[in-house]
DNA sequence: TTAGGGTTAG
């Protein structure tokens, strides 16, 4: 333990200390410790504490608070007690002491990073004295706990009233605590009138508090009103457009902000690659591959990236960049094996699994939701119910919920409606909309009309405002062709307002997205777009195409259908795709909506009559078209 | 002595 002080052993450090030095402020332990709370170890720092007591030597409180944050960054809880202990034992944390207050304030926040909240609050309440950084710890800490939220307004609220005055660092903490827009208009109401709206700080905690709570224009305003900036500020309003589902947005900022002179760090990266992700835009995606080299290290923006190559379907560079990785943690592994199964993959997706429990970390509630996609996907309902049962007893994941959820849409998708009826009858909890909104989808694969009636009824008795639940049962009918029955549904969805969503598909062509609308034909190159359709329609047919005019889901009479169909989204991407075809590259394609199965058997024949491989993402799972034949073996 | 942004499913 010595071994840290110059030249001599600590037993001749104390020996010499006892004897020549009665002046406790010149002491050399004293300034062997005061090196060692700077530099660290901290565990050599905390060797000397005893000996520090024993010769009545008193460390000021600048030297204890580099120590707490040094045991912050490189400790343990009980490292902090020990601190906290010595430092109450030699007075630091008494009243009596002016500077105790410093010393009070690093203990709060020290409890507050290990996550022992109760133990901070017990230590704020005891102090005789509080000023702004006390508060400002205890709100950042209530803000930053999960739940807490209410007690951190609640706190700034007493603060006023104690008549402290908050500052920037207690704006940019209590943001984090903002749930509603009435609390966060007033909160920056507060800001703008003590002048602090220009920290960039605050700032950028004001763009967040206006993302998270879904209010892009809010988050928006609040960065164009901006004169100061800086990199942090920039991750926030772009993180806020890639979460909020903006991702071309996002990609515009990020342009604008490398124009503006400042360079991407980790948070950057990772922001614009869930971007990517996103709008599947893969060609900038790979662009910024190229960056993230430079932080190998990162585990956070490499999970992201591996993510970025699944949701665009390129398994071939997830799979080589999943090898490469050195460090994999649990959500690197629930990445792999979701995307895996979502590309149709799901018995590679359960041999990652199987590696993963010989070589990798503990799987976790998400990774299981993996897992049991992959089988309800690949219809490897057996499997399904073997990881269902025994996620418990393996790997101590209790199901919840999603894992119920996954196993109905396991039975219900292989056609096995009774039995997933039966077991969301022996749930131990009360099945909700999601449980009947998947059983509601298998009831219309499998056209059972009723069965459809009856989910989607129990969804609107929870959600009557549910449109989702209203389109199936209306195209379960029309599935049926119960005309009768789709005009009631529908009109009912007439009077209320609901309209559908139209389908839309787009595709990524020299970084630019091209948005396609389903019978929307006002794209700049409509009229190519149409006579490549025709030429492929042609090309289809004689590989045995008809169209499959059951997907038309109103009734009209067969031609108009064709037209319709003619026309969904997809179709007049895949035609854009392949007008704008590289040779040996894949045409890909991203979908708001589930793929039809006419669109589906088109998408398969034009990959055989032009060999061309079709890649296409709907909302749930991706569909590999190569020669003729779909990755999801036409299960989905 | 106190503060801000980023990853996994559905």
């Amino acid at each position: 333990m010595f071994k840290h002080l110059p030249s001599k052993s600590l037993a001749a450090t104390r020996r010499s200390c006892r004897c020549l030095h009665s002046d406790p402020h010149t002491h050399p332990l004293l300034a062997a410790f005061s090196r060692l709370c700077v530099d660290g170890p901290l565990r050599a720092a905390l060797a000397l504490l005893p000996d520090l007591a024993d010769a009545g030597v008193r460390a000021d409180p600048v030297t204890v608070c580099r120590l707490i944050k040094l045991c912050v960054r490189h400790g343990t809880a009980s490292d902090g007690r020990l601190i906290h202990r010595h430092v109450s034992d030699s007075g630091h944390g008494g009243a009596p002491f002016g500077s105790s207050l410093f010393v009070s304030n690093s203990l709060v926040s020290m409890y507050a990073k290990f996550g022992l909240l109760d133990d901070a609050l017990r230590l704020f309440d005891g102090m005789p004295q509080k000023n702004v950084v006390s508060w400002t710890t205890v709100v950042a800490a209530l803000a930053n706990a999960g739940g807490r939220k209410e007690e951190a307004l609640r706190f700034l609220v007493a603060m006023l009233r104690e008549g402290v005055a908050p500052n920037m660092y207690t704006f940019s903490s209590v943001l984090g605590a903002c749930s509603t827009p009435g609390v966060l208009a007033a909160l920056h109401g507060s800001i703008v009138k003590v002048g602090l709206e220009s920290d960039v700080f605050v700032r950028s905690s004001l763009i967040d508090a206006y993302m998270k709570l879904g209010d892009v224009d809010g988050g928006r305003r609040a960065f164009d009103e901006m004169v100061t900036c800086d990199l942090i500020v920039w991750n926030s309003i772009i993180a806020g457009f890639a979460q909020s589902g903006d991702g071309v947005g996002a990609i515009e900022l990020f342009m604008r902000m490398k124009e503006a002179g400042f360079l991407s760090n980790q948070g950057t990266l990772t922001s614009v690659l869930r971007a990517c992700t996103g709008m599947a835009m893969l060609e900038v995606g790979s662009q910024v591959h190229a960056h993230v080299v430079k932080y190998d290290e990162d585990l956070i923006l490499h999970n992201a990236l591996l993510d970025m190559y699944c949701k665009c379907g390129s398994l071939q560079d997830a799979d080589a960049l999943f090898s490469r990785m050195r460090q994999k943690d649990v959500i690197s592994w629930s990445t792999m094996i979701s995307g895996l199964a979502q590309n149709g993959r799901s018995i590679e997706a359960l041999k990652v699994f199987d590696l993963m429990k010989s070589e990798g970390p503990k799987p976790n509630r998400i990774t299981m939701i993996g897992v049991l996609f992959a089988c309800s996907h690949a219809g490897l309902v057996e499997d399904g119910w073997y990881y269902f049962r025994s996620m418990e007893k393996l790997f101590g994941i209790q199901p919840e919920r999603e894992h119920y959820n996954c196993m109905v849409d396991l039975l219900g998708r292989a056609g096995k409606l009774d039995e997933a009826v039966k077991f969301i009858h022996e749930m131990n909890f009360r099945p909700d909309s999601v449980i009947w909104r998947t059983l509601l989808g298998a009831c219309r694969m499998h056209k059972k009309a009723n069965l459809a009636a009856h989910a989607a009824k129990e969804i609107l008795k929870l959600e009557p405002d549910d449109q989702g639940a209203r389109i199936l049962l209306s195209n379960t009918y029309a599935d049926l062709r119960q005309w009768a029955d789709a005009e009631k549904s529908w009109k009912v969805m007439r009077d209320r307002g609901v309209k559908k969503e139209p389908g839309r598909s787009w595709i990524e062509l020299c970084k630019q997205v091209h948005l396609f609308i389903a019978g929307d034909l006002s794209h700049p190159y409509s009229e190519g777009i149409i006579q490549e359709l025709s030429r492929l329609f042609c090309r289809v047919t004689n590989f045995g195409y008809a169209p499959q005019t059951e997907f038309v889901l109103q009734d009209l009479a067969s031609e108009q259908k064709e037209d319709l169909l003619k026309y969904h989204s997809e179709k007049l991407a895949i035609a854009f795709g392949m007008m704008n075809a590289m040779e040996g590259k894949p045409i890909r394609i991203m979908k708001n909506l589930r793929i039809c199965g006419d669109c589906h058997a088109f998408a398969k024949l034009v990959s055989k009559s032009e060999g061309k491989v079709i890649i296409i993402r709907d909302p749930v799972r991706f569909h590999h078209f190569q020669d003729g034949v779909c990755s999801c073996g036409d299960y989905w």
